[in-house]
RNA sequence: GGUCUGGUAGUUCAGUCUGGUUAGAAUGCCGGCCUGUCACGCCGGAGGUCGCGGGUUCGAGUCCCGUCCAGACCGCCA
């Protein structure tokens, strides 16, 4: 028998029991006379006593164990004379009287320990060592139980888990496609999903009015650190709903989350915000709303008093950081670099410091005397001790920086931690995006979402107004969600992509099946997907989801420890029926 | 496609700006001592193609060019 117990759950009610436990060996600590280990396995650690004097043969033994050796050790529970608080089964120790070897191990290329001191690139080598790790073993039981719950809370409330294929059609919309090779279709290719949207519609169709599926989805895209070419999404459809229905619905999974793993009662709604709300007071389609800090627009009130700045500016905002007016020369010339860096693209920075004497000093005191700043401060909602920062430029990318701004400052005033949650619903999307390279219309989320009905006439007289029924739930800043009410009507579905430059052949090739299925009773049906991973890195505390997958790929989309993307043989190549070009295919 | 940062013992790093003796530290590893450790302690030892290639120089870990790898970001991600 290779074991009786797991090594994290003997305790002083087991004392004088006979065990057999078997593990990694964690770490030795041999004092001549006695040596001590620590076993280790999936439930935690057990310490193993060995004595010379008593056990001089077994105790030799068991001082040329390596770390990582498999073993198995049996022997009985004693109460420790030494107890070790810090341990769970500090309280007790194995007398061993019998081991075994059961694999033996290279020294590991780095330590085992919470802290490791390997760094990513070998702990990606080795993923499967990292994955013994405290930590990183937490973060899958933390992934396998959202999971769980996602599963029970979702099946709980009717909606039924169905698999789609993997491999299926490309349609270059979008992201780009992972596409696979047929072998007896030469020639032909399959494409993996970035998604399941068409056959979550078409099970709509098919009359299972509520689906998730927790599944895998691929993009052929560059990488970050919250990006990866293969990703896990929680989708969702359900027929018969409008907008609200499956907000309520999916706000419903996220309290039920942040109640089953966070223990956090959600007591309030989520805020439904309009996408044009959310760009006009903070910048941004995700707002972080754990601290206010909102973006006001100052364009009207501060122009035409020869400050060409401001003058030539389409739009002037600003934002007010309280009780920042001590802020130092050097402060504000850091944030004006900040606002600079190319990423974030101000051209410079103004400021207005509302002292506590209620006195003012800003950088644009020659146009602006005490009382026009005064009026700024009311208008802005600043008080004495406040410290008012205003960019200016072209409206949209303004805000942008204003956005990047109100963050910065945010976390320099302690504004972000980690344990509170602000959750919200960003509604009412614009439909379409005009790209200027291809000169065309692209959808905004995918070529499936509804226009608002009372937009609709607009979809080809004025498509850039026409806004969509779609929706985003964002936490912390963070867009963890989204999703649409569909198009259940062929024939809106036909104008879509007319709007979208599709010829009716194009849109037939390539979505045929789903128009067909319109034209046999289409029940009126919306949906969402989450990105699983991030939910998981969410309700951890954390924004690193590679830290959540057991084997990522790394920031290039390699898999460094099976070494792939690789090069395939040219038998291979042949039997595809692909041409070998240099190196490549 | 682009920008930036890094690559030096098994590992994490210092040394590079300002070129010059035998390239250091910690940890890990090996050996010795140690009967209550749990970051055990003490003593000793081994361990390096300074990512790779080229150049400048009397001399390159250090300067220059190229290249590969890793990380962060921009573009991209319906």
């Amino acid at each position: 028998m290779y074991r009786t117990h797991t090594c994290g759950e003997l305790t002083l009610s087991n004392k004088g029991s006979r065990v057999v436990l078997s593990g990694w060996v964690h770490k030795s600590r041999d004092l001549g006379g006695m040596t001590f280990i620590d076993l280790r396995d999936r439930y935690g650690k057990t310490q193993l006593v060995f004595n010379m004097e008593t056990n001089p043969g077994l105790c030799a033994d068991a001082r040329k164990l390596g770390r990582e050796y498999v073993i198995s050790a049996e022997g009985f529970v004693a109460e420790r004379s030494n107890k070790n608080p810090k341990m769970p089964t500090g309280d007790i120790e194995i007398i061993v009287d019998r081991l075994t070897v059961l694999s033996t191990s290279e020294i590991p290329p780095f330590t085992l320990e919470e802290e490791t001191d390997g760094g990513d690139k070998l702990r990606m080598k080795y993923r499967y060592l990292d994955l013994r790790r405290e930590p990183v073993k937490q973060n899958m039981i933390h992934r396998h139980r959202v999971a769980q719950e996602v599963r029970k809370y979702l099946d709980l409330n009717g909606f039924i888990e169905i698999e789609t294929p993997v491999l299926i059609k490309s349609t270059p919309e979008g992201a780009r496609d992972f596409v696979v090779p047929s072998r007896v279709h030469q020639g032909s290719f399959y494409a993996l999903p970035q998604s399941p949207q068409t056959f979550k519609q078409l099970l709509m169709v098919s009359g299972f009015d509520k689906y998730f599926q927790i599944v895998r989805c691929f993009r052929d895209e560059d990488l970050r650190a919250d990006r990866q070419p293969e990703f896990t999404q929680i989708d969702c459809e359900m027929s018969f709903v409008e907008r609200d229905d499956v907000l309520d619905a999916f706000e419903g999974l996220a309290v039920h989350l942040f109640k089953a793993i966070r223990n956090i009662d959600v007591k309030e709604k989520f805020i439904r915000m309009t996408y044009e709300q959310a760009i006009s007071e903070y910048g941004t389609d995700k707002p972080d709303l754990r601290f206010g800090m909102k973006i006001t627009e100052i364009s009207e009130k501060v122009k035409g008093r020869g400050f060409n700045v401001f003058d030539k500016s389409e739009y002037i905002g600003g934002i007010v950081a309280s009780g920042c007016s001590d802020y130092s020369r050097k402060d504000l010339d850091r944030l004006a670099d900040f606002v600079k860096k190319p990423q974030i693209g101000a051209k410079g920075l103004v400021y207005v410091k509302y002292n506590t004497d209620g006195s003012f000093k800003s950088s644009v005191d020659r146009f602006y005397g005490p009382d026009d700043l005064k009026s700024l401060a009311a208008i802005m909602g600043a008080e004495p001790g406040d410290l008012i920062l205003i960019l200016a430029g072209e409206r949209v990318p303004t805000l942008k920086a204003l956005s990047e701004l109100r963050l910065e400052m945010a976390g320099q005033m302690g504004l972000r931690g980690n344990d509170q949650y602000k959750a919200l619903w960003v509604v009412d999307y614009p439909l379409l995006e005009w790209d200027d390279e291809t000169q065309r219309y692209y959808a905004m989320h995918h070529p499936f979402t509804s226009p608002k009905a009372e937009d609709l006439d607009m979809l080809e007289s004025d498509p850039g107004k026409v806004r969509a029924n779609s929706y985003d739930l964002v936490i912390n800043g963070v867009e963890i969600g989204g999703g649409s009410i569909r198009i259940h009507d062929a024939e809106i579905q036909k104008r879509m992509f007319r709007v979208l430059g599709f010829t009716d052949e194009k849109a037939r090739s390539q979505f045929g099946f789903l128009m067909d299925a319109f034209g046999y009773g289409a029940p009126p049906h919306g949906g969402i997907a989450f990105g699983f991973d991030r939910w998981v890195a969410l309700f951890d505390g954390s924004e690193t989801i590679r830290d959540y997958i057991a084997f990522p790929k790394n920031n290039q989309g390699r898999d460094v420890m099976i070494d792939t993307p690789s090069k395939i043989s040219e038998e291979q190549l042949k039997e595809l029926g692909l041409q070998i070009k240099k190196q490549g295919i």
